[in-house]
DNA sequence: AAAGTAATGCAAGGTATTTGCAAGTAGCGA
DNA sequence: TCGCTACTTGCAAATACCTTGCATTACTTT
């Protein structure tokens, strides 16, 4: 708690608990909405404010903490800065959203680097489809 | 135009004066909002009313007719059905839309069956990543 | 312990999209 | 061609999601 502490003091940042149950919420949950954050915070801290929570990770993400990734058709989802090395594959029928390891991107990545000089994060946006289980149902 | 009504009917749909101009202005604009489909069915079509947009741009969207991709953190864009053949990627830093062919993607497609099953859709959500005009910057 | 300032809670404000409903009209049939 | 029925439209209100202004609270440094 205290490099993360002495992290934000650096950028003129304070440790508030309401800061420290957001990062904590957003590890645990993985992908989350602020929403879902909300939700997760208020076991805890019944007050907190959503509008607390939207700040709170906007600034998570500017210090670095957190990043957030689009992984549907409506808002941003968090997750902890330390786990965004995988791809999000999200079926676009059952709305499961599943992982696939950023090497299955790879050449991919190079083709778009070689050929337009076009710098992917494959992780921020979804990859959209149709997932193994709802392609059987067919 | 006959086709197209044809099409409609066979849904139950009618082929008004209105659902006409948005599928034009989708066919024209290539990538657009629905706010920028409303702003061109007005230069012909002035009163037409954006609910008006919102619930044709689905229905035509239901049959077949146009999709609708992701190309930012805000809200969708539409083009017709016939052209959804490029990747689109969207520079994080610049905000640029550059398009791609989908064959630079076609092996990163092939992996994601093998290995998962999953049948990915690559123009629904936009690539996103930084340009090379911007890479250049830095 | 006190001062200075970032952070919080609350309420109001935005923007984008959706919905209920009465009036309008395309399209089928007589 | 005329009418009927059900799909559509326009309008206004509602919803969802997120942002902002401001007074108050409370971390941090000295």
């Amino acid at each position: 708690m205290n490099e993360r502490a002495d992290e934000l003091r650096q950028k003129g940042l304070r440790l508030t608990p309401q800061r420290e149950l957001v990062l904590r919420a957003v590890r645990e949950l993985g992908h989350a909405t602020p929403e879902e954050v909300a939700e997760s915070v208020r076991k805890s801290h019944p007050g907190i404010n959503l509008s607390t929570i939207y700040r709170n990770l906007e600034t998570l993400e500017n210090v670095g903490l957190v990043k957030h990734a689009h992984l549907g058709h409506g808002g941003a989802t968090y997750h902890a800065a330390e786990d965004a090395h995988h791809l999000h594959l999200v079926c676009g029928s059952c709305g499961s959203v599943g992982d696939a390891p950023l090497e299955s991107a790879a050449s991919f990545v190079s083709t778009l680097i070689d050929e337009y000089g076009f710098k992917t994060d494959v992780t921020h946006f979804a990859i959209y489809g149709t997932c193994a289980n709802c392609s059987d149902k067919t």
